[in-house]
DNA sequence: CACAATATGGCAGTCGATGCCATTTGGCAG
DNA sequence: CTGCCAAATGGCATCGACTGCCATATTGTG
């Protein structure tokens, strides 16, 4: 993790070089009109040596190697105290996890979901990797319910969260970024669900 | 639509066959080892004519141009009863829809079905395709509810619906996908959501 | 400085997909 | 039946993403 000589030091430089590169053309000319060819121009390394550093051309906008997260959200879900109602600390977890996801990836995370927004084959993938999670809120909903994991039910509750914050950050993004109204947006789409759908007519 | 001669006929038998033969190999070698030139070897025709045929390998097993059921979803959202449950209005139409699909689609959407919950590449394109009624959804939702389609509550309740019945469909093949049980899982996919999420700890 | 590890670049090749043009085939008028 | 037009087909060249292989250059260490 830490950069123990220049060797180091420079590798990171050239993997942010190129990932700013790139995102910087896809903001111009759109992803799809824009070739590795073309980034790779600009970054001033070989097409060859783009995929030493990242695996694909949509790599780029959806890191799809970072494991480092895994079974974080049904960890934070389990630490939840046992006789919290299980949508209410879905929620509380979704705004842990969504607002420490937005800090840390900061500008790039931000430029990536705007990219990917706007990009069909993107939101395919995007949203298959968001879905992700369901297993690990599956398992916790299973647990929570005293049921299988295998069970229709807990995998049904597990399918409508990754949406419901999905619809979240696209509102979110339209309305501008604004950090400061992800939490009451999240607040909002959960009560949705909190008055049971049923309700809300 | 109707064949009116020889060449009709022809054309609608060569797509037939490259289908097939397309799925057999998928079956045997699965998606992606299977070549286009692998597919049309068998089938007896041009690598360059099957991109006559179909638009690109996915669509073999996604079929993204049919758009004659466009709008189909609102509509019979919108012939149901106005005071009748929103929810309630869904869950007809979706087994109506879900029912109607099987059926017409027959043999080979389920096999198209089955390639794709065993290929994450077209999982994601077929669960991005699937979402393409929210809107629809979304807006039947909105008139209900009386509120703009902007909203953040009617796609909130957009979102999960797709989502819900995926899980259904998933499931209803795992068991081995017999027609007559898929209406059962869809009524208890949905009275998880009847009794509003909240209900079901 | 020299050596070993590693990063890079170039090249050839695969696969999906598309445009262009020549050839073949089906349908129809004479 | 024949000849012609239009549609279907096939071949070829090309592009873009991606990979394996090998030669070269750069770095850090003894």
């Amino acid at each position: 993790m830490v950069a123990c000589g220049l060797r180091e030091k420079k590798k990171e430089a050239t993997r942010v070089a190129i990932l700013e590169v790139a995102l910087d053309l896809f903001d111009r000319d759109g992803f799809e009109a824009t070739t590795i060819e073309d980034i790779t121009a600009v970054a001033g390394v070989s097409p060859r040596t783009f995929f030493r550093y990242f695996e694909s051309k949509v790599d780029l906008v959806i890191e799809r190697k970072d494991q480092s997260h895994h079974g974080e959200l049904r960890d934070l879900i389990m630490q939840r105290p046992a006789d919290e109602h299980p949508l209410e600390a879905m929620r509380q977890v979704a705004e842990t996890a969504l607002l420490a996801s937005m800090a840390d990836g900061g500008d790039v995370m931000l430029r990536q979901i705007k990219i990917l927004m706007n990009t069909p084959s993107l939101r395919a993938i995007g949203l298959e990797h968001f879905n992700d999670h369901r297993s690990e809120i599956g398992e916790a909903f299973a647990a929570r319910l005293g049921v299988d994991e295998t069970a229709l039910e807990p995998r049904v509750l597990a399918a409508v969260l990754p949406e419901t914050l999905w619809v979240v950050i696209e509102e979110w993004l339209n309305q501008g970024a604004d950090p400061s109204t992800l939490g009451g947006l999240i607040d909002r789409a959960f009560s949705v669900l909190y008055r049971g759908v049923t309700a809300a007519c």
